[in-house]
DNA sequence: GCGACAG
DNA sequence: ATCTTGTCGC
């Protein structure tokens, strides 16, 4: 798919403040979905043993039945050092060259991350959807800001994920008897209709379908 | 100032 | 993320 490119990389996180609270205005998260979905896609990431090399991994699957269509890999040296709340600038790069590489064009994609479950509202499925203007959900394994209530074992049930009184995302148990994940809007998706389409893309286990091919060939396993 | 902290 | 062995359960 073809990616325009935004905004050039920030070298330090003044600069990055600066990008993530100009473009989190632009985040939308209301439905703004191609109906019917006809492919969803999954990206992660996965470095080298001494993390100087990131390679980036996309997955797109066929919705609603979740076969894998088409895979891509792309390589490049590790420019950002992780720190929490700046993800998207160490991932990112990486990601729109595997993207870019993708011929089947996906209608939603999951990121491995937060969306607007993030400081400043703009965490790495965030960014990557307005990017490429397109719709993104935020899939995160762990918590980085909110609270929540418990939440119930069984699969599908949820909690909002409240920070400074407001709902950024939600606790969800894709499985029962395992840790729950953390949903957010990205971009141009609203949080129930992405809670449907990770529980869609969760079958069987607690990650999503598209994450789980994306993460193999991440880690070149 | 003291903790928390996506991958 | 990555480094690591065995172990519990379907």
């Amino acid at each position: 798919m073809k990616i325009y490119q935004p905004h050039t990389w920030p070298q330090t996180l003044e600069a990055a403040i600066t990008i993530q609270e100009s473009l989190s205005q632009q985040v939308i998260t209301e439905d703004q979905l191609r109906e019917p979905i006809s492919y969803v896609a999954g990206v992660d990431m996965g470095f080298t043993a001494d993390g100087t090399v990131s390679r980036a991994a996309v997955a797109v699957l066929s919705f609603p039945d979740l076969q894998v269509v088409e895979t891509t890999l792309a390589h490049r040296p590790t420019s950002f050092p992780y720190i929490p709340g700046f993800l998207s600038f160490r991932e990112i790069p990486a990601v729109l060259d595997a993207l870019e590489k993708i011929q089947t064009v996906p209608d939603i994609i999951l990121c491995d991350g937060q969306g607007i479950a993030h400081p400043r509202r703009f965490g790495i499925a965030s960014h990557l959807g307005v990017i490429l203007d397109m719709p993104t959900i935020g899939v995160a394994k762990s918590l980085l800001i909110g609270k929540h209530q418990e939440l119930p074992e069984t699969r599908g049930s949820w909690q909002p994920l409240i920070h400074k009184g407001e709902t950024i995302g939600a606790v969800l148990r894709t499985r029962i008897g395992v840790k729950p994940l953390y949903i957010s809007s990205g971009h141009k998706i609203s949080l129930t209709t992405a809670i449907d389409y990770v529980l869609h893309c969760t079958p069987k286990y607690r990650l999503p379908e598209t994450t789980r091919v994306a993460d193999k060939l991440a880690s070149n396993r």
